[in-house]
DNA sequence: CGTCAAGACGGTACTCAGTACCATTCCGGG
DNA sequence: CCCGGAATGGTACTGAGTACCGTCTTGACG
């Protein structure tokens, strides 16, 4: 009976040492110790210390980045809205992993960072995808942009962290009410939608209630004319 | 003639050096010596390495949480509108200091990791004061808190970037242009102001366009009686 | 003017993450 | 059996950050 491959054997030494001690309390020598391999090992199986806990969001990245640059969705907001998705089923995959690493994250700040900055990445990819789709190179598209990728991201960081704390038994359901909830934030636009600019035009507020802020999203829904 | 103070030295001897060779081959040795101080000094005046470039975050951090919590604003939505409008008028001070950190962020990940991770506890603190503002502990009130705190984040984040790389000759309108376009997307409830239902109700879609993604929106505007 | 205490400063020594490099071992194909 | 490459372990180094201590300055007070 042979062991688990050093992969493996690296990542548990560490979750269950972190555990104990925390994070900062446990160095790499006893990560390597328990794990019955060398330091120098350690290191080419993880780069750094923090990555034994954030293992494949390179990976991930790469996977969702593909995922956008073939995707034939109707709008950018969709893809987008369909490749966060495959990020929260990710999560969903690695069942207790995740929230073990959600409890370490919780405690200890430098890696709370850490995922705050892979999280940016994603939101920067989205961003840029988005901005790319629109083709319009305005500033108020690249403000929008800007917007709906907040937005999404915002929205699966949510639903997740319902689920990391066990709020939530269904987040996948989640996961897509809050889609839907953006989606309307940003209603599409009719040359999005293949220029049918004939609908019947219905338009719905209440009188004296902040008509004002709503005013800027009525004009658009309005003056989309063919 | 005596030198500045030691922190300003200390401060612009690294700037000067990140320049010269760049943030990770300049050590905390060079800088105290071009300072003319010791190691040790440096320790005392800047907790790190990182913390020269970003020195008062944390109070600039202390001093939006204030503004917050002595805000009268019509909407907590309009509050953190404000306190953000802070935050940008605190860069465009610094002039042409946040020029030369943005060009050091935007070459050292590191360092833009950094950033970003303060940029989330703008976040984190507009999330929970928009939370408590409202009051209302529904999942969907969480994830409307979620959405607006990063919404008015990445408005400021994206007229913030447009002046530092010299885009923007007149970011304050800008800033304030962009409140508004968040401002729009979440057009305020009837409770918040002031319970007078009994306007007149209007509603406006366009058929065949996206009408699924409206739904939520609407459903809400009109389910909000007395 | 002398004294004393507090704060600023410099220096030393340490821990630990991360890098570079080299020696050894293991293992499969020839 | 032998060879070559991959995996491994060990050693030595750099640099950030911490702890601590001795020294020097400074200013208040008798």
């Amino acid at each position: 009976m042979s062991k688990p491959p050093v992969r493996t054997r690296l990542a548990d030494a560490a979750f269950a040492l972190f555990d104990e001690r925390g994070y900062e309390q446990t160095t790499v020598d006893d990560i390597a110790e328990r794990a019955e391999v060398g330091r120098s090992t350690f290191f080419r199986y993880y780069r750094s210390k923090e990555e034994v806990i954030f293992p494949d969001h390179d990976r991930l990245l790469d996977l969702i980045r593909d995922r956008l640059n073939t995707s034939s969705s109707g709008t950018a907001l969709v893809a987008v809205s369909d490749a966060v998705r495959l990020v929260l089923l990710h999560y969903l995959e690695e069942g207790d992993l995740a929230r073990r690493r959600y409890r370490l994250t919780s405690k200890v700040s430098a890696l709370r960072d850490r995922e705050i900055a892979s999280v940016a990445r994603y939101q920067r990819l989205f961003r840029e995808f988005i901005a790319d789709w629109m083709g319009d190179p305005t500033e108020a598209a690249s403000l929008r942009a800007e917007l709906m990728a907040a937005n999404v991201v915002a929205a699966h960081n949510h639903v997740l962290r319902r689920w990391l704390r066990g709020e939530s038994s269904d987040p996948a359901a989640e996961v897509d009410e809050a889609m839907r909830e953006v989606l309307a934030l940003f209603p599409a636009r009719s040359s999005e939608s293949g220029s049918l600019g004939d609908g019947t035009t219905v338009v719905a507020f209440r009188t004296g209630q902040d008509l004002e802020a709503l005013l800027p999203q009525l004009r658009r829904l309005v003056e989309e004319g063919p």
